[in-house]
DNA sequence: CAAGATTGTCAACGTGCTTTCCTATTTTGT
DNA sequence: ACAAAATAGGAAAGCACGTTGACAATCTTG
């Protein structure tokens, strides 16, 4: 699904848009989002997070600036072409969505969801990571 | 899942096992099979197959033969270590499955597979490669 | 306020894939 | 029968995305 969807928002033309940046754009906030706090929410090291964060930063769709509370941390926002592109992201997700809801009806797609949701969440909580 | 497979086939004493490879043990019949029939199934290129293999072979637990009806393929078939890991990659995910199981009950378990069954056939049903 | 913890990054490297190019064999059309 | 085309496999290079280890800067604590 990931895939598909980096597929169809190169071709509504951000070209260079790669399949990872999904996750990162769909967990900062609007109001922007520490580096760490990014990297637990996307489910990889701190190291992971900060370079995808710069690639998407040097193609302009987000950027990165101090945090103004903590001296060490940094707070990544979208800028407005950020912002642009994640419209496109959401259009295409529920374009995939309504595809599978085809294929499943609208109960089974729910059913999907809930049962994904479910072994989701009890399953290895935050990642194998932070075991460490 | 695949990574907690891997993990868990390391822990029973196969070191070097790497998730990939359940993709190509999971692929290769008990006669043996073909490089490029592996990698359709798999999803991957011919190539891509071909390096899992090599990667394989060398721990021993594959082999590649001439393919006697055609100069051209090579087989690929268990070796006794291979089907030795093999079963002990049966157990491991029966393992994983019954934990699955006990979240989301049994009927959940069911029903997942089968939704992840429907739309895994309709949706890009030989992987986005050989569109080409 | 020194000792320790936390935040982010750089650099090096690992895994799993792709693409491009190539050889060896088989199949086909005439 | 045989040249031309198709097919099977692989080597090499490179890419995407992750990891680990080491580090400087800043914050927090005893």
């Amino acid at each position: 699904m990931n895939r598909t969807m980096a597929d169809r928002i190169r071709a509504r033309g951000y070209d260079d848009f790669q399949p990872s940046f999904t996750g990162v754009l769909a967990h900062i906030d609007t109001e922007g989002t520490r580096v760490g706090t990014l990297a637990q929410r996307m489910g990889v090291s701190r190291q992971a997070a900060s370079q995808r964060l710069q690639e998407i930063e040097a193609l302009g769709y987000l950027e990165r600036v101090p945090d103004p509370n903590d001296g060490r941390a940094v707070i990544a926002r979208h800028t407005p072409a950020g912002r642009q592109i994640l419209l496109t992201a959401i259009e295409v997700m529920l374009g995939i969505e309504s595809e599978y809801e085809t294929i499943l009806g609208s109960d089974g797609l729910k059913r999907l969801k809930r049962l994904l949701t479910r072994l989701a969440d009890k399953i290895d909580p935050s990642g194998a990571l932070e075991s460490k």
